[in-house]
DNA sequence: TATCTATAGTTGCTATAGCAATTATATGAT
DNA sequence: ATCATATAATTGCTATAGCAACTATAGATA
């Protein structure tokens, strides 16, 4: 069978051009694509734990402590020891991680209206329904 | 503009979730799912250069480089330099790499009819088309 | 209350991704 | 033939992914 067959393989290699192109959107505000997934989160909603917020972004929690590390040391959040559960941490932002909230909107639209360029919503509508059938096909194996 | 209306973040984690189940279709071979993307170019063609395998596989040389050093030492490939261009290394498998070509097939044919449950014939050409169409959207920007 | 178990977070390890810089070899221009 | 440029591969760096092991704290139970 084909490399190109198998839908892993071409899931993959978009997702790697997606990142890449979403990558070069937020660069210009010192951050990766992956800590403006976590912005975008607290700019809904502060104060939430490192759990939570794996929970919420489908991460691995692991990572989340080592994004938000980062994003902590770059200024963009910090985090407070949970007044009745000394075990969690609650992240908030700085005034610097609200601050790019209203200048990164306009690019991240662009960028989402880029990517679907040339395609009926409804289109991009089935593909959001065929890649959820896929993804909950595989997620429990 | 909520999280999960951005293209990129629904792609990135289907592909995590898909790589994760395919990892586990590949793992009995004691292979990684990128480096079986690379065994299934070999399979069917050896002594292709590093950097023809890496165009044909759309990846970094720099890291084709890596996993080739990894298949190589796992005794799946070994690497010959080119007989007229001493800068190239022609890669070729193994009896070890050939033998699992065989095994691995019906696993492979198996995730992917997992993978489609569900969907029509139809559907998946569909979303296949569309993926494509958001690929070259993205892929020079 | 003492202990056992569950949970939040961290650390360490290995995997790919992708970029910059380096090395060795080829090739084209003079 | 010499020198400048291009190319194949490697090394080094930083990013996320995900798993296992560990620490500290909470909560349940005897």
């Amino acid at each position: 069978m084909e490399l190109e067959k198998y839908i892993g393989v071409i899931v993959h290699r978009a997702d790697l051009k997606l990142n890449n192109y979403y990558q070069k959107v937020v660069n210009p505000f010192d951050i990766t694509v992956d800590q403006w997934e976590i912005l975008v989160i607290l700019w809904e909603k502060e104060g939430i734990t490192q759990k939570e917020l794996a929970e919420r972004l489908y991460k691995d929690q692991t990572n989340i402590a080592r994004m938000l590390f980062k994003l902590e040391k770059k200024g963009f959040v910090h985090r407070v020891t949970h007044e009745t559960d000394r075990r969690s941490l609650r992240v908030y932002l700085t005034p610097k991680g609200r601050e790019i909230k209203g200048d990164i909107l306009a690019p991240s639209i662009e960028a989402y209206k880029k990517t679907v360029e040339g395609l009926s919503e409804e289109e991009v509508e089935t593909f959001r329904r065929i890649l959820a059938v896929m993804y909950n096909n595989v997620k429990d194996l």
